[in-house]
DNA sequence: CCGAATCCGCAGTGATACTG
DNA sequence: CAGTATCACTGCGGATTCGG
């Protein structure tokens, strides 16, 4: 299979030659967070064409960073999943999706948040510093997507679909049409949130989940110059 | 000016869609070694076509990440500079070209090394745990490429040129044609570098500098005339 | 249903030539 | 020096179809 490249001996290069091509990033995304059928990826990349999506996949398991599974007994079918050099990404990934959330500014007409996204913005917010030495678990609602976050003597896990093990904390969001991080964030500082559990954890979880000292736009409104065609 | 959008309320995919599109993201690792006029990043930019340069530029400087300022005195003419918000790509930056250097193998026929992108690869391979309380500089030549590196009670600079003050120890490399920052450090290893300086600030160049604990191809056979810029 | 392949129209890209 | 202009080409978006 052919490839673009871009002509330098050079790891940023190197990296957008891998991975770099449309939508390809997106479904590192997807896979960080488990492997999934192609349906799966079909469905939390809204737009994406099929045939893109194929080949992308191709390309990417040549390279390296994904590989083709059959799923075990129970579904079977064909599973994609990272490799370790595909788990490597994360850190670029989340470093990545760390900058371009304080680019988010109001949703647009349209958009939508697929709970990937959900996850990668929990993984990419996450202050290992200010969540030394904790131990607790939430869970999340927001309308159809489910996420659970667990912090265990200082280290993150979060994934899809509900806790392991019962939560410590269950955080349901009304607007469930607004179940964006950031947005999260501000409902739960407004307290716009149910709650099932001890209140002290949603401050746990501000501190751990919050901006950290990153610019964010306060209030979403007076960003938007920028991103208007 | 249109743009193609991801659909999703989603940090990641805000991100590629201000700064992913093909070059974009390599033009913004040019930009943050220094500001730059359209001719030197056209000359650090091999094989990008002119219109492309140029729209990238523009929707670059819409999505608030670059500005176009009029150079000073001396030369004056247009100069591309990062705003805040492009500076804080830098992680990012770093993040993606840390694993993409751990991808990158030989060098393939044709492939060149630029000034900008030895400074981004310093700069990603920085520890600052093994670079905490250091103070010290080096400069590195290699063909005509000229970088420096300083490391400020822990803190890194790194630029094109040669050092502000005398550096502590100057780094000359015979095989200009190898002068990637991997068979840097791998010559540095094998001593196949002149030096201009005390031997022990080697070691430190490359217990800062150096792979940290990343999988890194061995030896890379040295090949290719590179016609560097 | 899952996992694509195929076809088409068009926008983004690459290569080169040209201009203020 | 700092870009436009032009044109061929290919990758992408959108839809449909097809084989387990």
């Amino acid at each position: 299979m052919k490839r673009r490249y871009f002509g330098q001996y050079c790891g940023l290069a190197r990296a957008l030659e891998l991975v770099g091509e449309r939508w390809g990033l997106l479904i590192i995304r997807d896979l960080t967070v488990r492997p999934q059928r192609y349906t799966d990826l079909f469905d939390g990349l809204p737009g994406i064409p099929t045939n893109v999506l194929s080949t992308r996949l191709k390309e990417l398991e040549e390279a390296g960073v994904i590989e083709r599974r059959i799923a075990p007994a129970p579904q079977r079918g064909v599973l994609y999943a990272l490799t370790p050099a595909g788990h490597d990404l994360e850190p670029a990934v989340s470093a990545l999706g760390r900058w371009g959330t304080t680019q988010l500014g109001e949703p647009r007409p349209g958009e939508i948040v697929t709970p990937s996204a959900v996850v990668m913005a929990l993984r990419a917010a996450f202050d290992p510093h200010a969540a030394a030495g904790l131990t607790a678990s939430w869970e999340i609602h927001a309308g159809d997507i489910e996420v659970h976050a667990a912090v265990t003597e200082g280290r993150l896990t979060a994934g899809i679909g509900p806790a392991a093990d019962k939560p410590d904390l269950v955080i349901d969001f009304e607007p469930d049409d607004l179940p964006s991080y950031l947005a999260l964030m501000q409902a739960a500082k407004c307290g716009l949130v149910k709650l099932d559990g001890p209140r002290e954890l949603l401050d746990s979880f501000i501190r751990v989940f919050g901006p950290s000292k990153a610019t964010l736009p306060d209030a979403p409104a007076h960003r938007s110059a920028a991103l208007d065609e």
